[in-house]
RNA sequence: GUGGGUGUAGCUCAGAUGGUAGAGCACUGGAUUGUGGCUCCAGUUGUCGAGGGUUCGAUCCCCUUCACUCACCCCA
């Protein structure tokens, strides 16, 4: 036997409605709030993700999906979506048409990493960008966009956690304000916190070990390190979150996982989700587009993960989809008319299903029960002769014998009141 | 890359201190010569993850390996 590859999952009939419902409901809301659809390849050049992520994030150093191709170039599958876009916006120079680019994206992402609850090798990210929007106005329009979507397809126990990580002013200072904080008391931490806080310090004040948490307890907040423009910067989004009544926390230990983010970061995390528990993260990153070759512009964006959401969905706000016709038809002649009306059904519009093996009556009305029909018509042979078929309501248990060229006239009316 | 757990029917899982396996669900047929759900009856399905070792004999014991899964690292 074949069978797939380590960490990329088939997703199967059954598991589509959930599928499609998210699918469905993101494009209602994202389009109610001007942003258009962008569908960018799951390949690109290796170098535009080592640039835009970082060279030294773990995504780049060893999660990466690379390969040469036959003429011997490096290419990578997208551990990420907002690198393409942006790449794509420079490459088209968006930014001429619009000065404001407000984009979503829906797709399969790809990391090498071992698999485990809500995290996979290939998996499915929704993602959303305004380009070129400098304003306070924009993170928050972006957070309340995210809220909303939470909100429409009923996850309500989902948090925002929102942090700033400053600007290439303020940052670096900060930087070095922790690294000597951590300095002075290294023999209190673990051992990939002393390996680590040289090169990524803000991850010790997120590490998940005791004495690491205790050592940190009063290191110094990059909040309190912020620029005056960054600081009012976040003060803004803060005020205007609770004007909209977006309820968040701060959590001033955030950490991203990619090196283009500044400004305001976020997470919504949930407690459902195992040890992944962040269902979607993003923040600013006002220096991405130059950095890539584009004009000064900034951004912000977010991603989240459609496995986790679905981990998270309440199955029981699902639409189900039932056929509305199942046609039992009895004896040869009878099964040729009835496929004929199927097909006649299908081009109506209709969901309509039959059998096409000659099972017995009894099989095709279990085949009908299970499949949930709404109503079963039964074509047999005395009805034939008669020019007659029988129609019968599954729900009520109700059936009545009608005229066959009264059928379709009757079934818009019994149909339409569903 | 590191660590734990689990691999028996399509699915969920029992099983014996070594004598080649069972239940429920699902599926099919019947009880009702042409009527679903409930009930009852009958039937089908297995290289017991793979390879090797010990043994008269291994699904069970030993070794190796693979897969799945959860967690670490890190992240959506």
């Amino acid at each position: 036997m074949i069978t797939g590859i380590k960490g990329m999952n088939d997703i199967l009939p059954t598991e589509m409605e959930a599928w499609h419902f998210l699918e469905n409901q993101v494009r209602e809301v994202f389009h109610s709030f001007g942003f258009k659809e962008i569908r960018v390849p799951a390949l690109e050049k290796t170098e535009l993700f080592c640039r835009s992520i970082g060279d030294d994030t773990d995504i780049v150093e060893k999660e990466m999906y690379t390969f040469l191709d036959k003429s011997g170039h490096s290419l990578t599958l997208r551990p990420e979506g907002t690198a393409s876009v942006m790449r794509s916006y420079i490459e088209h120079k968006l930014y001429a048409q619009n000065q404001v680019e407000r984009l979503y994206y829906v797709g399969p992402m790809f990391r090498y990493e071992r698999p485990q609850k809500g995290r996979y090798r290939q998996f499915h990210q929704i993602g959303a960008e305004i380009i070129g929007e400098n304003s306070p106005l924009a993170d928050v329009q972006l957070l309340n966009m995210l809220c909303r979507y939470f909100e429409r397809i009923g996850i309500t126990d989902a948090t925002l956690q929102l942090n700033s990580l400053g600007c290439p002013d303020c940052r670096p200072g900060y930087r070095q304000t922790l690294i000597d904080f951590i300095s002075s008391r290294l023999d209190g931490l673990c051992t990939d916190c002393r390996r680590r806080y040289q090169h990524n310090p803000l991850r010790v004040l997120d590490c998940k070990v005791e004495e690491c948490r205790r050592a940190c307890q009063d290191a110094p907040s990059v909040l309190d390190h912020l620029c005056a423009d960054c600081s009012g910067h976040f003060a803004t989004v803060r005020r205007l979150l609770t004007e909209l009544a977006i309820p968040f926390e701060v959590n001033n230990r955030m950490v991203r996982g990619l090196d283009y983010y500044t400004r305001t970061t976020f997470e919504m995390v949930s407690g459902r989700l195992g040890a992944q528990n962040a269902v979607a993260a993003g923040g600013r990153y006002d220096g991405l587009v130059a950095s890539l070759g584009g004009p000064a512009v900034s951004g912000i964006g977010f991603a989240i993960g459609m496995e986790r959401l679905i981990l998270m969905l309440d199955e029981s706000t699902l639409p189900v989809s039932r056929p509305d016709l199942f046609l039992v038809t009895l004896g040869e002649k009878a099964l040729d008319r009835g496929f004929s009306l199927l097909s006649r059904m299908q081009r109506e519009g209709l969901h309509a299903e039959m059998d096409f093996s000659g099972k017995s009556l009894k099989a095709q009305m279990r085949r009908a029960d299970k499949l949930q029909a709404r109503v079963v018509l039964i074509l047999g042979e005395d009805e034939l002769t008669r020019n007659q078929i029988q129609i019968r309501d599954m729900d009520r248990g109700s059936q009545d014998t009608i005229d066959l060229d009264q059928l379709f006239p009757i079934l818009g009316e019994r149909l339409s009141d569903i």
